[in-house]
DNA sequence: TAAGTAGGTAACAATTTCTTCATTATACAT
DNA sequence: ATGTATAATGAAGAAATTGTTACCTACTTA
């Protein structure tokens, strides 16, 4: 499981520093922000796992900062753990009304943080967030919908030129052999020619044309970064 | 909007009759039960949209409870959460590390109460559209009224293809592999055919025009966006 | 009881997708 | 530049999937 990212949006600088070592220790990636417009810049773009976001803070609070990020397409699936300075219930159920999942009040305990972090990360993991909407180059490569757009164009690959040209978008820069390539798509135990690949590449080649996988002779093919 | 239904364990007698009321005045189906054990039960048996537990209980505490829901197919979507008599921390930690959804602590302000219901509901429920009445293109789904229309002309499915027609139409654009439609429009522990929604589906274009659904060859249905 | 409705199953026709293979083109090393 | 290995291409047949129709059962209603 790689590194979740976690951004702290706060405009107190020692308790920023405090929740990042303290996070890093757990493994988590940290990104700061020091109000709720930077928090936004930053969210859009590293496009983090989980916001903590305090509610006091110059500039633009958590709660609009909040109302923004629900909005926007990008973040609006990101979860929110506000942080506020004190237990202020009018507050609170103001911030969980407004779309927070959940709520920490300072003075922030180190093992609680961690635990409703990962608490929230798990309950979004596992409610489908299985990022099955790529952005790759000028393509968007939807799985629920399995179509594959670029701007007002829209692409309806067959199941199988999907999955490939899925697999390889979201390796993006990986040579995948064609061996590893037929496990992942097609399967562990299936048998078929391994030059099977090469058909299918060559029709998502000549749907969406051929900048998008480049073949590496001798090795396999890999999408382009 | 059909009711949300919130089952609430708790030993106290007094306290579930309180809470029951004011879930009730907020609009809520409440159902009740006095232990873990019981608890499961009539989880099992009516399938809540939410669960409040308490923490300390006899026969089988909330966070056993909890464990077992998350295990059972059936229960581990259903979003909980605890109830404790007093802040507690180390207890809070420990149910929300075994899968609890939020936290609350006794004394129990009502507001609060019923705005965390609603936060989390709203959560677990965005995936899951709940409105009766859904007007995609020309159509409008009337779910009170089991009715389509089409400008002046009004149609009449029959209880299976209204509701797939309706469970696609509020996933509009989504893929639903045949499995999953079974799953949602027949029940969970249903068995028949899967080919048995190809054939609902024909009825319905034969009913409405096929330009509403799509096939995605290999996949499943899909409303049209 | 007959007739009608709804829901489910099965069979097979129609269609699309997948795979293979033969051929042609290309890249790479020498 | 040439030869060899590898990939691209095209086309055909196989395989898989879906559409469609017919039929069966259960239930409701007249």
């Amino acid at each position: 499981m790689s590194k979740k990212t976690i951004l702290v949006v706060d405009d107190e600088q020692d308790l920023l520093d405090l929740i990042e070592y303290n996070l890093k220790k757990e493994g988590f990636k940290v990104l700061k922000a020091e109000n709720g417009q930077e928090g936004i810049e930053v969210a859009k773009e590293h496009k983090p796992d989980l916001v903590l976001l305090d509610i006091m803070m110059p500039k633009m609070d958590g709660l609009e900062a909040v109302e923004i990020m629900r909005k926007d397409d990008d973040l609006k699936r990101i979860p929110i753990i506000f942080l506020t300075a004190r237990s202020d219930e009018n507050t609170e159920i103001e911030g969980l009304n407004k779309g927070g999942d959940d709520f920490i009040t300072k003075p922030i305990s180190t093992t609680k943080l961690v635990s409703r972090i990962k608490a929230v990360l798990r309950r979004f993991g596992e409610s489908g967030e299985t990022l099955n909407k790529l952005e790759v180059h000028d393509l968007e490569i939807d799985k629920d919908r399995y179509i594959v757009k670029r701007g007002e164009d829209e692409f309806q690959l067959p199941r199988k030129e999907f999955e490939l040209l899925f697999f390889l978008a979201s390796r993006r820069g990986k040579v995948m052999d064609r061996q590893t390539l037929l496990n992942k798509v097609w399967g562990d135990n299936i048998y078929v020619v391994d030059r099977t690949v090469d058909v299918h590449v060559r029709k998502i080649r000549e749907k969406l044309g051929d900048h998008y996988i480049e073949t590496v002779k001798g090795v396999g093919y890999r999408f382009k970064e």
